[in-house]
DNA sequence: ATTTCAACCGAAAACGGTTTCGTTAAATTT
DNA sequence: AAATTTAACGAAACCGTTTTCGGTTGAAAT
């Protein structure tokens, strides 16, 4: 069971450690016999050399940390996929850990990646982080760093985001093509850059096409859930019957909507319509079938990480470029709550 | 942006890195002024320990391997979250990956854990895995492994899993006990040890019950999908309008299920119920809502890292236990798809 | 016969800690 | 006063690589 290392080769084939190091990798200073030998030993002993004394080395572990809201969310959990894909591809490994959407928590879990040395972290901002001093830390520290999704304008560092107010835009826009002319909006309180963004698209929407804005069909839940839009959605059909189109901020509002729409016997999309936003993979199997924004997960990740890599090749070479933000395209998927 | 070394602080101080580390590490040879100066300084300088010395000297990384067929899937990501909040509890931090159910994948991502040399691996088997070279390779090099949910009991290890046949037949009494007569099971093919046990538990049930099993309502999906549980359910509607009770060994097979009812009109539960497995997230939210089995991904993830850690502690001071098995009870969520 | 120059190899430093084992001086015991 | 103990510290080994910088051959060029 003992581990084979790079000296033990050495001792046993009676030559230093540099050359076989050196055998191992390839220099041009070593004979091919030599080179054979090394090699063949190593095969036959199942040489794998130590990684921590690589690191140690090297000063990097050849790991990033990836820092999520929530894990058990469909979204963040298709970023998982895109980030640990691509980093794969390029020889890293990815620490996921979670901060509850919780600003102590998101400090405590920064805190811990910067423990582990890992070579970068890719962010995205809990709910209530309103200051940014942890984060500006680690970027001034010179750990490469990417914020995604959940960002700030108040950081400078690399950012992967998608067009909220033109997302948001696109999905009302919708609405009107197929025929609304009275569309509610879902969505909470203005915490997040998300929610008052998509709730500026929605407007812009409605100014473009002559509609004017109407408060009291702007309703805020109390939060982002299935039950917070199925109140809404009562409402709607209790007091505001000439409603015929919903956009609702979240996909699991759009579906608490749907819920109390179906209780009331109100016909999607006959009498109403209703998008929502992110394409969860809930929102195949609704019935009907939900209309959407894509928010690809995927894509957002596989970007953030090039980026991060980016970064960090940019500070081996000690070269500085000046912060950029990438903008992830979204699109309108039209299902069967809009006609 | 130069780190702060121990050689550094020793250096400043005039001692050596001895005295400086022990003054760290409360060691007791080491007298209480000497002490107060080192750690003054390095909280000063903001001192971190190199982690990548650290992990040589010690030969550990405190990190581990969580390995799974698909992290975009609620049961996976609920194993993430269990298993990171937990292992965050024992200082440890988890790298995640994927094996898309493809058993080459699954070999490669082994070897790509085993190369970053993490404390230990926990495993879920990807479905097309039938040989398990690969894996006894890990255990038989002495690296701490757990398999949770997808097991095989041609490995030795500890395991982490849910009694599926239980389960299953726990979840098959339900819809007797709510009066169903005629209960159809929907399932895919007998490939994964999961849907052999939900069949075994199914047929268990009946028979406890004096029910005939009844081959020509016993579908075979073609995978795991709502699209399979929908086509199923169709054929039941269409062919089999006796059935008045559904098990499908999945929620979303279920849910496509549901969906086939709906459209032909059929009344749940009243004229058929349905129950599903896995409590996904998504069964809270259709109409009707599905009743199911909760098979907890927290504490599957949470206990499979406590026996992971368990597993690294005995190897550290040379014990060897026999490989046990851990059963997570799972129970039946009743809602609105049965009565 | 001397110089030049490859080709090949090794010693040693470096990465940054931890830990064992001495060593010294002061305090205590005989 | 001599012997013994204790407190406090440091030298050095160690973990396992990588990489620089010489050094030694032998062959080719002068």
């Amino acid at each position: 069971m003992s581990k084979v290392s790079l000296t033990k080769i050495s001792e046993i084939l009676g030559m230093s450690k540099s050359t076989v190091s050196k055998a191992l990798n390839n220099y041009t200073d070593v004979s091919s016999s030599t080179r054979k030998k090394v090699q063949d030993l190593a095969n036959k002993l199942n040489y794998k050399p130590n990684i921590f004394a690589q690191n140690l080395r090297s000063q990097e572990s050849k790991i990033i940390g990836l820092l999520m809201p929530e894990i058990v969310h469909y979204f963040f959990s298709t970023i998982i996929s895109g980030v640990t894909e691509t980093a794969e591809k390029y020889g890293y490994s990815v620490i996921v850990a979670q901060t509850k959407d919780d600003y102590k928590s998101e400090i405590k879990q920064l805190e811990l990646l910067l423990d582990k040395n890992v070579d970068g972290i890719l962010l995205s901002l809990a709910d209530n982080t309103i200051q940014f001093n942890h984060v500006k830390g680690v970027i001034n520290q010179g750990v490469p760093f990417v914020l995604y999704d959940r960002i700030s304008k108040l950081i400078d560092c690399n950012k992967v985001v998608i067009d909220d107010v033109k997302a948001a835009e696109m999905a009302t826009q919708h609405l009107i093509d197929t025929g609304c002319k009275k569309i509610a909006i879902i969505r909470n309180q203005f915490k997040s850059q998300g929610t008052i963004d998509r709730h500026k698209g929605y407007k812009k929407a409605l100014l473009e096409n002559g509609i004017v804005y109407d408060k009291s069909i702007d309703f805020e839940g109390q939060d982002f859930s299935f039950n917070a839009g199925k109140i809404v959605g009562n409402k709607i059909c209790e007091r505001h019957k000439d409603v015929d189109g919903i956009f609702a901020v979240t996909d699991l509002m759009a579906i608490g909507a749907l819920e109390a729409l179906k209780e009331h016997n109100v016909a999607v999309p006959d009498q109403v319509s209703v998008i929502g936003f992110s394409n969860w993979f809930l929102s195949q199997i609704t019935t009907p079938h939900l209309s959407t924004v894509d928010q690809p997960g995927f894509e957002i990740g596989q970007t953030a990480f090039k980026l991060l890599h980016q970064e960090i090749q940019n500070n081996k070479n000690n070269i500085k470029e000046p912060s950029k933000t990438v903008v992830i395209p979204t699109t309108v998927i039209s299902r069967e709550s809009t006609k």
